[in-house]
This record gives structure tokens, sequence and C-alpha cells, in this order.
DNA sequence: CAGTATCCAGACCGATACTG
DNA sequence: CAGTATCGGTCTGGATACTG
């Protein structure tokens, strides 16, 4: 089985998401569906568009996220899991799990 | 269930443990029963003594790992897992798992 | 062998302003 | 509404040298 779009360490991939500020929420946001650039900058107090543009495009290269665009006036975009990055954020579920444990 | 040093958020954790760069190795090197300071240097290409104890401090902190020392010359000192350690290393089983899976 | 101290280039990220 | 550009303070981590 392969990824989409290249070979991939899961580990590197796990420590860039980590080691980022606010990779791990917007990723938890966009699991619940709160996929829209507007929805996710107004989740987190702090977030700006320029920190949230430069994690979606990492979590894109890595092959977490697809984007949409609809070419609509306003434009409308939104960020979904690819079928990887479903399963990569499974590992985020470990992490509930491991702190329901606490 | 609580942790040996006191509360805490596996989330945080993870970004402060995991977010680090080399940590996901040297846990993984530890759990293969790598775990003399000596080892782990060599263990890793770019891994320098200052950085691998700034990691190993951490993990300590975080309650993940316990420190033994051996008064015997030369120095012996060795790093395990605690109970706590263990339970989250588990992580990196779901790693795995990941990874074979592509 | 184990661990600490210092230096410093580069990465990170928040604030702000701007374009399509 | 979505996204990019720039600036600047802070933190990270690699190189090196040193102590117990």
């Amino acid at each position: 089985m392969s990824n989409s779009s290249q070979d991939v360490d899961v580990a590197t991939i796990l420590q860039n998401v980590l080691g980022c500020k606010w990779t791990l929420h917007i990723l938890a946001q966009i699991r619940q569906n709160v996929n829209r650039p507007g929805e996710l900058v107004r989740s987190a107090d702090g977030l700006t568009t320029k920190v949230l543009n430069e994690r979606l495009t990492k979590l894109i290269r890595f092959g977490i996220l697809q984007k949409t665009s609809y070419p609509e006036v306003p434009p409308r975009v939104e960020y979904e899991l690819t079928e990887f990055g479903k399963r990569f954020s499974n590992l985020l579920d470990e992490v509930d799990r491991l702190q329901n444990e606490l």
C-alpha cells in the first residue's frame, strides 16, 4: 500500500505535526467538520491566517489533507482528511485513549 | 488512574516531548534496551550529547523515563521506561502499524 | 563515560498590512 | 472570504570545548 503523494515516514510526519503549534488543534477541528478557513481561525484564539495556511499547506504536502475550492462569490474553500489522513489521525484517537487512562 | 509525577495533558506531552527532534528516535531505542547514553548518541547520526541530555531530562520530567546511576568507574547510567512511559509509548506501536500499512 | 557551557545560524510564529 | 508578504522577537538545535 502506498501514500497518495510519496513514500513517507510516519514518525517524521508525527514529529512535524506535533512539533508545530496549532496543527494538532487544526486536525482535531477538521475531524469534526470544522473545515473552512474562516471557521478554523475563529476556532482558536491567537491563530492567524498566515499560520493557519502554513499548517494547511504542510498537511496537504504530507498527504493528510485535501483542499477543495468552490468557484463562488464569495469564495468557499474546504479542507478534508484524505484516506491516509484518516488513518494517520487514528493516532490522535490513541492519544485520547491514553488521556482517559490518566 | 494517575500519573506518577503530576496530572498531565497527554496532548501537551506529545507536543512538548514528541514535537522535539530526536525524541521519538530516543524512545524507540530505549524500548529496545539501547538505554545507555553512549549507545544512544551513537545510534543516531547528528545527535549530540547536549541535545540527548535535553531530551532525556524532558522525558524524566514528564514521568516517562527513570534514570539509574551505577557508582562505578567508569560511570554507568541507564535510562528505562516508567510504567506510565510504557503505556505512553504504545503510541509508537500505533506509528509502526501505520507505517507498515503504507 | 556521562554531562554541562557557550556560541550562533536558522526556524518558528505573532502582528500587521495587503491582494484576489 | 481566502490567501500572501514582511518584520522582528524568541526558541531550537548543531558545533565545539570543557568538567567530573
